[in-house]
Formats: structure tokens, sequence, C-alpha cells
DNA sequence: CGTACATCGTTAGTGGGACTAACGCAATCG
DNA sequence: CGATTGCGTTAGTCCCACTAACGATGTACG
């Protein structure tokens, strides 16, 4: 909703936002989210990374190598942007594109073990980062955050 | 992240998310925030609103006319965006442009009877759409839902 | 066995949200 | 006054989620 706080101050959350603007739960989410995202960029910016190469890292070493497509599925990223990212992170040799022997439509995407050192470096970048967007919860309470938010996204993902 | 939730079947959190993205707090937040969003968005559509509709028209009620400057750093709408907004909130009669005799530089906004109703209705609407949002958790859990994200979103508009 | 159908990789393009840049104008300040 | 500041406004940038369409395979089945 909004990228920085205000429209011309950048100043924090305004100095008299309506109430019912600031319980709104929606607009928490949005304003927090925006907050989030700009710290997780910036973060991962730094080395390198997007959230994506992330996303696909962690996918490939988790469920190992895979087309696309597949990578599409487990990660959520649509497979028109796949294409981009894949170069990118080709580019930087921490994947492998190779055709798929058995299905010649399809190109096998593997991790290299560039690939797995970075994934370990970006683990840590992002727990670093997540300990600065949690930075006001105690241990407890970061897992209930975490368990409230798992429970409201299954509920909405899967009534989608 | 993710509008839908795959990139190409519109099924639920994919087969297969590595487990380190399904815990990532940053991650379910921007999930959860596009379902939350697209809920709240749609909901308005039918009434023919948007959320700056009800950000600006809450803000009217709740701290007088102001000039659409002012309006700006209540909201958090960028003053460039809040033209097209007022326009349309002129167009249905909700809201009332008017120079202002003190400063002949500005415009006074001020909202109309009819603004009133509307923003009743949107009330209503909202409180709807945030059953359907925090559907899963009861009474207390959204309380602490909503506490949580507050405290954090205080800490990181405090230290932006 | 061949044809209809599905899958994949890819390129382009849409739409929306959050911003920035720049301008011109009027008002207030030194 | 002349400089500076605040406003309203237009235009345009960037990023992200998502759609459309296409050619090249493969697969199913009548």
């Amino acid at each position: 909703m909004t990228r920085a706080e205000a429209a011309d101050v950048p100043d924090a959350d305004a100095p008299q936002t309506p109430g019912r603007l600031r319980r709104l739960a929606s607009r928490l989410l949005s304003q927090l989210t925006m907050r989030s995202d700009r710290l997780i960029n910036e973060g991962l910016a730094r080395a390198d990374a997007r959230k994506w190469h992330y996303a696909v890292l962690a996918s490939l070493e988790e469920y190992g190598p895979g087309s696309q497509a597949a990578l599409s599925r487990r990660t959520g990223i649509y497979r028109s942007d796949m294409v981009g990212l894949l170069n990118e992170l080709t580019e930087r040799g921490l994947v492998e594109r190779a055709p798929d022997p058995d299905d010649r439509r399809r190109n096998t995407i593997t991790i290299s073990s560039r690939g797995r050192r970075q994934l370990r470096r970006l683990d840590k970048v992002l727990d670093e980062l997540h300990d600065e967007l949690l930075a006001p919860l105690n241990p407890a309470e970061r897992d209930q955050f975490t368990r409230l938010l798992t429970r409201l996204l299954d509920h909405h993902t899967g009534t989608s």
C-alpha cells in the first residue's frame, strides 16, 4: 500500500493514521510485508542474489534436479519468469542446464557445487535478516507468529 | 511472490515446497499478504470501492477536512496518486474539493454525507472480509496476531 | 500408424502498485 | 521584493504477478 511511509516525508507511520486503518489486519499485513520485502531484497542484493535464486536453489537441493516446469511448480515462480531467472543462475555458475535425454522437450536443471555453497551463504544471510525482521519478538513469540501465519496461509491456499 | 499459487496449476501451495521456504516468515508474509490483498480488493470492488477510498474517507471523518497533501500524510498515499484518487471520489460524490480560503494554494477536501454513508458500508464490508481472512483463528488468536503485527510494524517504522 | 491432445520452453506483453522527477504556481518569509 | 517553500499535477520508472501465444516435442488411442 505504501512503499515508504508517507507521500512526502520519509517519516514514520504518519503523525495521525486513522485508528480504523491502524487496526486493520489486512493493512498491517500489507505494510509489514512491504518492509519485510525491502529488507530481504536489499539483504539478498548485497549477496548478489534475489529471493527467487534462493527458492530455486533450495528446491534443487531438497528435491534434486528437475525440469523448468517442475521447478516452477515447486517454487511457485511462473514458468514465464523461470527463463530469465535460470539465465541469471547459470551466468553465476550456480546451476546447470542440460537437455533431458529421456524427454527431449525439457531441460534438466542441476545445482552445481558452487550453487550449494551459495545456498549455504544465503541460508545464513536469511537467518540474519529474519533476526532483524522479527527483532522485537522473543523466540516463543516468533514461533507463535510463524504458526499463525502458516495456519492462515494454509487455510487460504486450501480454500483458494 | 506468487499471485496465484503455482506457475501453471492453479493449485495449492505446490505439492512440494521446500521446507526451507515454507518456514520462512518473510515468505509466509508475502504469500499471505497476496491472498489478503486479493480478498480485500475483490470485496471492495464489489462495493465499487478501493482500499484507498476507505483510507481517505476514514481519515476525513476522523480528522476532518484537509488539503490533499495533508491527506497524503495521513493515509500514506503518495500525493502523486492522490490526484486520481480524489477524482474517483468526487465523481462518486463522496467528497468535495474546494479552494481553501486561508491559503489559496491548496484545495480543501471535505467528506459529503454520501461519503459518510459509503464509509459505513465499507466498514461493514471490511468487517466481513476480515472475518474471512482470519477465519481459522479464534478471537484471542486474532487479537494476538494483530498485536504481533503491530509490534513488528512499529519496530520497523520507527527504525526505518 | 496417425492424428488429436498435452507438455514444455520461450518470448512478449498487460496491469497494478509504489515510487521519482520535474514543473508551475501561489504564498509566505527574510 | 526576491528567495524559498508548499501544493497540485503530469509524466514516467521499476518491479512483480500474471496472461497469451507459439513452436517443438512427446503421449494416447481409435
